[in-house]
DNA sequence: TAGATTGTTAATCGATTAACAATC
DNA sequence: TAGATTGTTAATCGATTAACAATC
């Protein structure tokens, strides 16, 4: 007997769901029910090959030849992949310009992230409220988290504070750290780390501007 | 008569140009003249030979067997490699909570990129000034941009708004697009769109913390 | 039936890592 | 000399793209 396989997602098929969850709701508003990869792939400028793939993996059911994916499916599929429902609760360290667009973003919440609480050292902060967000003081980032139980931390203090917020973090127990700090984190063997860093891109942008600088 | 080839520094080793310059300067203040490619990998927790071939790439002397490289000299090199001494100027569109957060961040000015202006369609924002930029009608995007010479646009408007104000960028000559609306941007072959998505990355760690929580 | 589209295997590409000789 | 470190070639890995038969 076959045994079913579940078709394993990329790390970078998943960043692609997202762009894809936003393109078939704008199909379902125009009560488009069924669409194709190609379709799909060349809305999003992607390779077809790649969109067909990504469907697939993520599918519940099979796409029909001629016809295409059903739109409601998928978007149901991929809302429930990527955990859209049930939001997950995190923290917040560094109350900051960088913490008060996080939390004044709206946008989050659709993505199913729940900040519960926000940390700093500075004492004019803690008390306060950012957008609804109580500013509660960095002392207790481990105890909070264990106590709420909760998984996912999110980094936005300056670089020489972050390694020390991240072991805070890790000793309550957080298993996910989302880090705007410019500093490469060391952490345990079991704690995913996804950097979030504004200079890495300028770099990348900076650079290919140069190069074709040299053109003009 | 072999002629010197370029070494190929690819996109990836290009995000890891920060990481190495901050380390490095660490290393700086503590008076250390040279550094291994081991150390520094050590360090930032990467791959000895990934940081060696880096260094190689970008390094404008050889590394020294037993000693291994100049720390001033790979710092003036990187920064150079990167542009950090002579700032490139960028406009900003979208005058939100997340342009706030970039206009207040200094680290910018470091990182080799001066925001001119920023733009936004609404009135009240107009003529106002954010941490010394001032706020200007989206109107004159394409006039402006063309009249100073920017080549770099970073948009942090709405993703309803995003593709409008990605082709007045365009049609004001502007040539790489930092990008941090979470939809896939159309632009002729010759414009570079780095993207900045929070969805994406949140998809990444929400997924692989279920895939954790499983076990617990 | 003809043709658009799916699903899948093979080829390619880019980046990382392993292996090892050369050097100070 | 011995050993740490460099520089480089080969192997591996992950992701994308090309090719093509199967299907509605």
């Amino acid at each position: 007997m076959d045994e079913y396989i579940k078709p394993v997602i990329t790390t970078q098929a998943l960043r692609r769901m997202p762009y894809y969850i936003q393109q078939l709701r704008m199909l379902q508003n125009e009560n488009i029910e069924t669409v194709s990869a190609p379709k799909i792939a060349e809305l999003l400028n992607l390779n077809e090959v790649q969109v067909r793939k990504d469907f697939a993996a993520v599918s519940s059911s099979k796409g029909k030849p001629k016809a295409g994916f059903s739109v409601t499916e998928l978007i149901t599929n991929m809302e429930n992949l990527l955990g859209y429902n049930n939001a997950e609760e995190a923290v917040l360290v560094g109350a900051g310009s960088l913490a008060h667009a996080i939390l004044t973003y709206e946008g989050f919440k659709t993505y199913g992230l729940k900040i519960v609480a926000a940390f700093d050292i500075n004492s004019a902060y803690i008390g306060t409220e950012i957008n609804g967000t109580k500013v509660i003081s960095a002392e207790k980032i481990s105890d909070l988290c264990r106590r709420m139980k909760v998984y996912i931390g999110i980094i936005t203090v300056p670089a020489s504070q972050a390694q020390i917020v991240c072991d805070q973090l890790v000793a309550g127990g957080v298993l996910a750290i989302w880090n705007f700090a410019p500093i490469r984190l060391s952490v345990p063997d079991h704690i995913l780390v996804q950097n979030e860093n504004l200079a890495a891109s300028l770099a990348v942008l900076s650079k290919h501007l140069k190069e074709k600088m040299n053109y003009l």
